[in-house]
RNA sequence: GGCUGGGUGGCAGAGUGGUUAUGCAGCGGCCUGCAAAGCCGUGUACCUCGGUUCGACUCCGGGCCCAGCCUCCA
């Protein structure tokens, strides 16, 4: 049985779905106006190893899975000012780069992909609904807020109690609004903006509001997960809970999932700090399971910390476990999931996507393999191979061959001015050496290839060869 | 200031009221011409002070420290 932890109770609870046949779960992706980096990355994988262990659990079919992209909002409109050019181009080329990126690291597609500019008729008509139940009011500037007062519940999902915030409060006050916590359903056109037709002028949707409006319109009124960066927690997923159960009257979400953030010298990794990397930049020197199995190494709620360091340790603990797949003969047959070791593994998982545990029972596996490898047992060894590709599948890792992995050593991806035929060639002449016992000559060669990043394995009568 | 969450072995990172996490690194052994890989073995680990308990790293309370949110942010 999944237990999942709840934002909103602060506490893990049995996961039960409001329709089997179709669990569905919504995801704030991202605000494209610049490359992502690995903070993004961290969403992007944990909420896909969700939606995998949902669909093992439920079925491929029976999990709806939405994540939104922005494509309109200040930052947009700044950065496309600043480089002069048109906001559908400055999006349009972010959307393209984010989806190379999540490709890149083993991301599947959501099942849509709604966009806020393109889902203009919902926002208008959710706002509409708002307005009429008097949840909203239009300022003298021309903007339309949400009345915070007129919820009752404001504040559950982050903890938070309105008289604690206003006593908190260190922003400057908009002056329009009623009450500082208000917060803008549709901003009025400033000059030479981008803006959309509505009822109460030309504008544009604030950015809480189209969240609320796409995920009810994909997924209906009630759905079962929503997910998303711990920042946005507060304010933006309490503000959709108010405008989504104000607007429609049901109750908005039953599981709110956040996923901890990554950090730089135990600072948060972000665009102000400047401490940030860019997946594809992390890509350039390191495989990209490598990546996914550095994130998925700690649990997904905890502070993630980014270092090359760690990086390096991630590409050992892959390397050991594709070591144990490579030579197998995996065998077509499906593993079953009633083993014994498979229900270590889906255990971990069933525990709040306990991914670091669920790894350690891939560990296990290897080690086993490893084992009925050293004493001649190929095909229980393949067998259990299949098992740990198909356990390694749901966390969307081993995906690779083994073979491919080692020799691009999880690293940069040509060997540092030699070709495989070259490799071959200096293999074979070192193999000439040791049969003529000719040690210092075959350790020469061995130490040569080293030096650029090959390094050989005498196994079994056969030299093999990996980067390192 | 208010509210969250957290402090585990050299590093990373799970977990549990009394019994091996796991990985990386290290050390010893087997294997190897030597290596590499693999296998076997190996570490007075649980911030601090009190309390509960036959027994606490694990529960309760105080303290110290760290991070996050309260402002755009994954």
């Amino acid at each position: 049985m999944l237990r999942i932890y709840n934002s909103l109770s602060r506490k893990k609870e049995p996961f039960e779905p409001i329709d089997p046949a179709n669990v569905r779960m919504y995801v704030c992706g991202m605000t494209v106006y610049d490359y992502c980096h690995i903070g993004h990355a961290r969403v992007l994988v944990v909420f896909d190893m969700v939606s995998r262990y949902l669909r093992h659990l439920y079925g491929r079919r029976h999990v709806t899975y939405v994540r939104n992209i922005t494509d309109i909002d200040d930052k947009i409109i700044k950065r496309a000012r600043e480089q002069g050019r048109p906001i559908e181009s400055l999006t349009g080329s972010f959307i393209q780069a984010m989806h190379e990126d999540a490709a890149a690291l083993g991301v599947e597609p959501p099942d849509e992909e709604p966009r806020a500019t393109l889902a203009m008729e919902q926002i208008i008509a959710m706002i509409r609904a708002l307005e009429e139940k008097g949840y909203a009011y239009q300022a003298a500037n021309g903007d339309l807020y949400y009345d915070v007062s007129r919820f009752p519940s404001y504040g559950r999902l982050s903890g938070k109690r309105l008289d604690e915030l206003r006593a908190g409060e260190r922003v400057a006050v908009e002056e329009a609004k009623e009450d500082p916590l208000d917060f803008v359903l549709w901003k009025a056109a400033k000059p030479g903006e981008p803006s959309w037709d509505s009822p109460w002028g030309r504008g544009r949707p604030g950015w809480h509001i189209e969240c609320s409006a796409m995920s009810t319109h994909c997924l209906g009124c009630h759905f079962d997960i929503h997910g998303g960066g711990l920042d946005l927690q507060f304010p933006h997923h309490e503000n959709e809970i108010a405008q989504s159960e104000a607007a429609t009257g049901c109750r908005f979400v039953n599981y709110w999932m956040h996923n901890g953030f990554v950090r730089v010298d135990d600072e948060k990794m972000s665009k102000s700090l400047g401490n940030f990397f860019t997946i594809r930049e992390v890509l350039e020197s390191y495989h990209p399971e490598v990546v996914r199995y550095f994130i998925l190494a700690s649990h997904y709620r905890s502070p993630l910390n980014y270092s090359d360091r760690h990086l390096d340790s991630a590409k050992a603990a892959l390397t050991t476990l594709y070591t144990a797949l490579r030579d197998l003969e995996l065998p077509g047959v499906a593993a079953v999931d009633s083993d014994p070791v498979a229900k270590r593994f889906y255990a971990a998982l069933d525990d709040d996507f306990n991914t670091p545990e669920a790894m350690a029972v891939l560990f296990e596996l290897a080690r086993e393999i490893n084992r009925l490898q050293n004493s001649g047992r190929s095909e229980a060894a393949a067998q259990r191979g299949l098992l740990l590709r198909q356990l390694g599948g749901v966390l969307g890792l081993l995906q690779y061959s083994p073979q491919r992995f080692l020799r691009q050593g999880g690293g940069s991806a040509a060997v540092d001015g030699l070709s495989v035929e070259q490799i071959e060639q200096l293999i074979a002449a070192r193999n000439e050496a040791r049969a003529a016992k000719q040690w210092a000559e075959a350790d020469r060669i061995r130490d040569e290839l080293k030096a650029k990043g090959v390094i050989l394995e005498d196994r079994s009568g056969e030299t093999t060869w990996r980067l390192g």
